[in-house]
DNA sequence: ATAATATATCGACACCTATCTATGCGAGAG
DNA sequence: CTCTCGCATAGATAGGTGTCGATATATTAT
């Protein structure tokens, strides 16, 4: 149950229509955020928020070089993510389910 | 745009610890509404919240029978949703980040 | 018909979230 | 040193979310 909420704090992070097209942009590479606040309708104070959001969850990392801060991609976070949606979406030996399925319901 | 607000439903649908571990089990096959109930310690009220979420977003689907409501993951939602996922985190020819990486920051 | 059971809906509550404006803070430029 | 610029933080606000107890609805059993 640990491993579920701490990877609901991922779906959650990316269950913001704007923050779910920064990670898509960030899969290209590395930008600053100035760069990112050009596509988007929203302030600036806004989105630091939605950047802290990502930060937070692991998925991004910022880096600050001189008066800009360039964010990326976390690529083993994003490898990991995928991996535990795969599993939970697909049939697997060990599932929580329980293996008590074929008992008559109720 | 659209895209993306479509699957941030679906990203917050499973932003909540139950309802990863509710697809989780269903990934496994059907499951009527008491089975799933069992293994939470939520009430039944707050499991029926948690149910109409999952259904409305599309990623499971729900099939009266007498008494009993059986749910299930819906197989075709799930695999979209993971080449979403997929495509989001992946580098790719077309992408929203616009192609203009390469100019000098700001 | 009446009772029991499975599930959904309603109303309330405490908490969280996305957004804004205003402000602070550190780095470079003059 | 002071000004400007990029970004973060604080505070406010409207709206959303997870949970509960109470109740409604529908189906099966008596």
């Amino acid at each position: 149950m640990e491993r579920y909420a701490r990877y609901a704090g991922l779906f959650k992070a990316l269950s913001d229509p704007n923050r779910l097209m920064i990670v898509d942009m960030l899969s290209c590479g590395e930008l600053c955020a100035c760069k990112i606040l050009e596509r988007f309708d929203i302030t600036q104070p806004t989105l630091s928020h939605h950047m802290k959001i990502l930060c937070d969850c692991g998925l991004v990392s910022g880096r600050k070089a001189g008066k800009w801060t360039y964010y990326s991609l976390v690529e083993k976070a994003a490898q990991d993510f995928k991996d535990f949606l795969n599993a939970v979406i697909t049939a697997e030996e060990n599932c929580v389910c329980g293996a008590d399925n074929n008992e008559e319901c109720c």
